[in-house]
DNA sequence: CTTAAATACTTTAAATCTAAAATGTTGGAC
DNA sequence: GTCCAACATTTTAGATTTAAAGTATTTAAG
């Protein structure tokens, strides 16, 4: 064997194969990185308002969509399944967090919507939230931020495109 | 109100304000493309092995360390709870996929090993995994996956030095 | 009009996950 | 040696999650 061909001179194959578990190795960072920072996020959730991530998210979703959403919309945009958006609803909606109500032309739809109790307890959880957010990622600079911006949409797009 | 003060000369609080909301959004474009790739690799998983990625995630970091991991280990690597990985281990070792051997010094401690047949098994969706992985990183360049990669490690690590 | 496919949502069953309590083991303080 | 705190793991109880089946409604084809 000759190390410098091994070494400096990849053949297709191998440089194929080191590209690919660098691929590997960015999903799991990816992972890992999401991981840590979910776990910080759900304990403090807990810790400090006694609720869980995905209610914080339902709210979250809500409070960003003020005309409401349907539970189908909800289930897009959280990425969970139908089944679980239902189960959520129905915790928050028997807390008064939450309304649901009939869409007049489609009786299949609920439109669900933050009542004044959900909007002024969403208020709160969210300036801790961006404050544990900021905390976590403040040591990025802003050009930092920029550039993972691009990256991670270009990768999403990516993904997104991918059939079925 | 004056436009080109608003527009181009925040103030200290608004330029915070603005750098925090894009805090936000950089953490949720992360969930986001975080989410699109598991969700493809379970449903992946599932359809063609009839497995789920708990399990993958168990078997892939089982043969990452050919020495073997306690529960501990694992529990860490994989970062979730230590009963759960006590739940995933009965199913595999009652698969035959791994075992359990208790180490001599420490009777606490079990060290988890692939059999030959998890180590098999393994290595047929370990390349089915990377070719996923692959095919959906794949548009990133080279440059692009160092970038990134610098930027999560960076991320990393401040996260991780975050007291409690 | 009738019927079949598609849609919106809920329910169900099984797996996963967490936090906390329980069990057994180790190591050091005294 | 004894005891107590720390450790490694399992068990428990309860919440979350998913995929798939079920219910009700809408749409559109014939």
């Amino acid at each position: 064997m000759n190390d410098k061909a091994t070494g400096l001179e990849l053949n297709h194959e191998s440089r194929l194969q080191i590209e690919d578990h660098q691929s590997i190795r960015l999903w799991l960072r990816l992972l890992t990185c999401t991981n840590m920072i979910e776990q910080r996020l759900r304990g403090r959730l807990r810790e400090e308002f006694a609720t869980t991530l995905p209610r914080f998210d339902f709210m979250a979703q809500l409070d960003r969509a003020p005309d409401g959403l349907t539970m189908g919309e909800l289930s897009q945009r959280m990425m969970v399944s139908g089944g679980n958006v239902s189960g959520i609803a129905n915790q928050l909606a028997g807390e008064g967090l939450i309304d649901r109500s009939p869409v007049p032309d489609n009786r299949r739809t609920l439109c669900v919507t933050l009542t004044d109790k959900g909007r002024s307890r969403f208020a709160d959880m969210a300036a801790a939230h961006e404050r544990w957010v900021v905390e976590m990622l403040g040591d990025l600079s802003h050009a930092e931020h920029q550039q993972i911006m691009m990256h991670l949409t270009k990768l999403k797009r990516g993904v997104a495109a991918l059939e079925s």
